[in-house]
DNA sequence: CATACAGACATAAAC
DNA sequence: TGTCTGTATG
């Protein structure tokens, strides 16, 4: 074992972190201070040279993605494969534990993993059975209920309505949605981590075991955990455990989704010996980027405390530019974006960031004016689309007709006579009788009473499950998709949508089949293929669009630009009430929130750091006059260059023969023909104020005497 | 049963 | 203002 290549790319900060003794460890790493690095080189470090086998080391992130790059880094320090090692999502490890212990868990071994989806419509079917009224009750509250109730670790008989109405009908619905998970063999993600939580509790023995296996828990993005997670992995530290955690309190913006920072400090009370490591050199950023983050984040009550520094320079200044409007906003973001690439940057080096999603179609639009390449994150992804879930639903039922909300996906899809009647039918039976709808199905195909036409489609729907899982039987999983697909009349009822969006379908499901044939199968899995594809396909959503690596102007949330770095990034919407959130603003924890999501999109600048605001904003349709975001005062005055904006006119005015026309500071004279988009052309009359404020008058033929914004009125000079 | 239209609604998003 | 959802309509 190489020990130099493990520890000379180390600072020592991160020196310190990875040559720890066996003990627990807490490194705080700011951003860009290489905090995966030091996971993956302490993993490398407890095998390498602690002697520590791969196979007592178990890592966990968040994301798929980056445990493929954890378990890389770390097999190519280590210089070999390292199977036996684990790592993995919080989710696909309590997975990989219930598959293997469904028995313990009081689970069906072939158990079905329900994406919010699915969870959602069987919400919605469990409403239906209570005969509830969803406009009363929205589904939408009630997943939220429910997922927020199990990272808790509260099941429904924890709850307590006390005289609350409106809570005993959550605790109701909880109780009878999982009732129908139960009964159906299904498991949303949340349940994932509460079994695999409870596997732990209710079976001691096991625990020891895995307690024993797993001596060394690496965990990144420490911040980002939510009570369960914690719970399940303190449990398998045990009291005397050494678990190795990395995360930074300041980046954490998951609070909404569960996350909870107290886990940091709750972890140092749990783990009273805990050796705490802070990472500040930071390798990303100028100095003025850092000196800006950091004194943003100052303002922030109860921080652990971190200052980030660098050894590099200090570079440019933050530049704040306030716009106009939206419009004029995205005009100088482009301009810039323009100016640079001339200048020989790529686009791909150069991000947009905004607090909400809608934010990006004002980009997008003078993006696409402009032929400028761009690529927004977010949307829809690869196992999410309609078309997938579809195809997908057909596989879940043949290999397993207990699964309703399959069931209910496809039984009309495409259309072969089944409506929401028929499937009401089908509803109240198997409710009535305690069954799946695919016996309520079979049931009411043989019923006498029933018109003729509904339970001939009925069985015809039947006949078309069995007829898939007999043929798909014995052979490869790829050519049991393409069969799929094709035999249910999916590909046909897609292709006959000549449009473009009927395209996209088509070529979706056959990317499914090469998904299919590219699949590989964890290697000591003892799963059926078609299964843990299916639980691929639930648990790994895939990437949201090619073309990720072509050349273009990166977009999107701050949320979403977490862990990610560009050259040169624009902040946009810096207004109170957009960014931060008008939504966040009423209490203290919400704002702190908000301003380290501030902290996170700027700590994504490695050379320049662009703040931008409108004044005025169409915001659903109205127009709002916001202020600047409270962030931007927050910043230190000699770190921020205001930009003044230089109103120009499309064609700068050359004087014809006039001398000394009085001219407007935008450049338009007095007496200056223009043309005006909507207003047709006219004379300027009069003009008043400066830079954005610079208004003209000016006498249209057919409309008049008009005053109009010079930045934003578009005028051409003639 | 597919499409049209009205009405509601609008923070962020991985597994 | 744009998008999505559910319902009305042919």
């Amino acid at each position: 074992m190489d020990v130099t290549a493990i520890l000379d790319p180390l600072n020592d900060a991160q020196r310190e972190a990875v040559t720890s003794p066996l003990e627990p460890v807490l490194v705080l790493a700011g951003a860009g201070s290489g905090k995966t690095r030091v996971l993956a080189h302490r993993v490398a470090w407890l095998c390498g040279v602690e002697g520590v086998s791969p196979h007592g080391v178990l890592a966990v992130t968040f994301t798929n993605k980056a445990a493929g790059e954890m378990r890389g880094r770390i097999e190519s320090l280590l210089g070999m494969p390292a199977g036996s090692l684990w790592v993995g999502t919080f989710h696909g490890l309590a997975h990989r534990l219930l598959r293997m212990h469904w028995r313990e868990a009081g689970l069906p071994q072939t158990f079905t993993v329900l994406d919010s989806d699915d969870q959602l419509r069987v919400v919605k079917r469990v409403l239906k059975d209570l005969e509830l009224d969803d406009s009363r009750h929205p589904p939408r509250e009630l997943q939220w209920f429910i997922n927020a109730r199990k990272d808790e670790g509260l099941r429904a008989e924890h709850l307590d309505a006390g005289d609350d109405p409106n809570r005993q009908v959550l605790i109701r619905v909880y109780a009878a949605y999982q009732a129908a998970c139960d009964a159906g063999g299904l498991v949303d993600f949340a349940e994932l981590l509460l079994r695999a939580h409870e596997l732990w509790l209710q079976n001691e023995d096991l625990l020891a075991h895995y307690r024993r296996r797993f001596g060394h828990v690496l965990v990144d993005e420490f911040q980002d955990t939510n009570t369960i997670q914690y719970a399940w992995l303190r449990n398998l530290a045990g009291p005397g455990g050494v678990p190795f955690v990395v995360g930074d309190d300041d980046q954490s913006i998951y609070g909404w989704r569960g996350a909870k920072v107290e886990n940091l400090r709750r972890f140092q009370k749990d783990f009273p010996k805990t050796r705490l490591v802070k990472l500040e050199q930071n390798y990303r950023s100028t100095g003025n980027i850092l000196n800006a983050a950091n004194a943003l984040i100052a303002n922030n009550a109860g921080r652990l405390g971190k200052r980030l520094w660098t050894e590099g320079i200090e570079g440019d200044p933050i530049r704040v530019y306030s716009a106009f409007n939206e419009r004029d906003e995205a005009d100088f973001v482009i301009g810039r974006i323009k100016a640079l690439a001339d200048s020989g940057t790529p686009y791909s080096d150069m991000a947009v960031l905004y607090r909400s999603n809608a934010q990006s179609r004002v980009f997008e639009e003078a993006l696409i004016t402009q032929r400028i390449p761009y690529r927004v994150y977010g949307g829809l992804r690869f196992f999410e689309r309609a078309e997938i879930k579809d195809a997908l639903a057909y596989l879940r039922l043949i290999a397993n007709r207990g699964d309703d909300p399959a069931f209910e996906r496809i039984v009309n899809v495409p259309t072969r006579g089944i409506g929401a009647r028929t499937i009401d039918a089908l509803r109240d039976y198997a409710r009535a009788n305690m069954t799946s709808l695919w016996n309520a199905a079979g049931h009411l195909a043989s019923d006498e009473g029933v018109n003729r036409r509904t339970s001939n489609a009925v069985r015809a729907f039947l006949t078309l499950i069995e007829a898939l899982d007999a043929h798909t039987r014995g052979l490869d999983l790829h050519e049991q998709v393409d069969h799929v697909i094709e035999a249910s009349g999916l590909v046909a009822h897609h292709g006959k949508d000549k449009s473009e969006r009927g395209d996209a379908r088509v070529e979706n499901l056959q990317e499914l089949v090469s998904a299919a044939r590219g699949f590989e199968p964890a290697p000591d899995s003892e799963m059926r293929l078609v299964d843990e594809f299916l639980a691929h396909a639930a648990l790994e959503a895939g990437e949201a669009q090619g073309g990720a690596w072509e050349d273009c102007v990166q977009m999107m949330t701050m949320h979403s630009a977490k862990g990610l770095e560009f050259p040169t990034v624009f902040i946009t919407g810096m207004e109170d009430g957009l960014f931060p959130h008008q939504r966040s603003l009423q209490d203290p924890r919400g704002l702190e929130e908000e301003r380290r999501l501030c902290y996170v999109g700027a700590t994504r600048a490695m050379r320049e750091l662009y703040l931008t605001y409108a004044e005025q904003r169409r915001l659903h349709g109205i127009d709002t006059y916001g202020l600047p975001s409270r962030f931007i005062s927050e910043l230190p005055g000699e770190l921020v260059e205001e930009i003044r904006p230089h109103v120009q006119v499309s064609r700068p005015y050359a004087p014809a023969a006039p001398r000394r026309a009085e001219t407007t500071p935008s450049g338009i004279s007095l007496g200056q023909r223009v043309r005006h988009r909507k207003f047709g052309e006219g004379v300027v009359l009069n003009y008043e104020g400066q830079g954005h404020h610079a208004r003209v008058q000016v006498n249209f033929e057919n409309e008049g005497a008009k005053w109009l914004v010079v930045a934003y009125a578009n005028l051409e000079t003639m």
